[in-house]
DNA sequence: CTGTTCTCTTGAGTAGGTCAAATCAACGCG
DNA sequence: CGCGTTGATTTGACCTACTCAAGAGAACAG
């Protein structure tokens, strides 16, 4: 899948560089993924690219609209590609697999709010919270909760599913 | 407001001691609150309690089923006495104020994704971003965006409007 | 009043970021 | 194609929000 994430990069009045491109990379192959993960596996591409130079063009990407940026409570962020459709995620609270969802009902009714008490509301923010497949046949009752992990200093690749 | 909070307390299988109380009256007066600023007020109530024993409070409480525990992308979590009604929260992205708000298309259709992708959902956490009364009159242009404040050891108490 | 058990205090440690200064590379210009 | 400007990256310090562990202290049943 070539993408032209040159001329994304450019539309964005972002340069290209060779960090850029494997964060992007990085991010096609896997959906849903925290920075960590990400500068993990972008230096199996370009190996000297720093953990804060990956927040660096994290931020760029965010700013230019070329990445979303998704913080579940009692995770790292989380990073994906997919921006300007309006999804909303599923987040499971034992494994933290987390996967898209189209908007709820339809185009953007999330965008109102039975009383919006005076503010200008200008996003909304859904996420289901439950198990996952495979952990609702792993038998085990939701432990995860929040609260970092148990030492593990997790570095798996999160997959997502599209829905 | 004379609430029975021993009673509450007891009920929840929980002792009834004195931090427990002093932040259960915080969390009376202030609708949605950080840890720190619990902290602070509490202190007004009962001097020598420490920061780490209203984390282990607010951590009982939402076990109990007393209190409950919510993180808006950006910022540190924020505690309400608010439970078991299925509301929702619009956030301020300018001075962080959280408004409550009911459940936007009556009683659960949040928890129906239109593709659970083999999910068992059990909660939807709904979270709308804008800017409140205030800010909008303002002139300010959404600064705050995430990032920790500018330095300002933040602890003015961020008083809630229900919905 | 006494003992058990839970809770609080004290202190140390951690994940997941942020900010600033200096080096380095992208790319428009000639 | 080389040059300079400007933006990107490296390096390194620092910070917030929170967790865990060990011991002192308080709550409550008997």
């Amino acid at each position: 899948m070539e993408t032209a994430w040159d001329e994304r990069l450019r539309a964005a009045g972002l340069r290209v560089t060779r960090p850029r491109l494997s964060v992007l990379g990085v991010l096609a192959e896997h959906p849903h993924v925290d920075a960590e993960t990400i500068a993990t596996a972008a230096r199996a591409v370009h190996p000297s690219i720093s953990p804060q130079a990956v927040y660096g063009v994290l931020k760029a990407l965010v700013g230019g609209g070329l990445a979303r940026r998704i913080e579940p409570a009692g995770g790292p962020a989380l990073y994906e590609l997919r921006v300007g459709d309006n999804h909303h995620h599923l987040v499971c609270r034992e494994c933290g697999l987390v996967a898209d969802v189209d908007c709820v009902v339809g185009a953007a009714p999330c965008l109102a709010p039975s009383d919006a008490a005076g503010f200008a509301v200008d996003e909304a923010e859904v996420v289901f919270w439950g198990l996952c497949a495979d952990c609702q046949h792993s038998g085990v009752v939701a432990r995860r909760q929040h609260g970092y992990g148990t030492g593990s200093t997790s570095s798996s690749i999160r997959g997502g599913v599209r829905a």
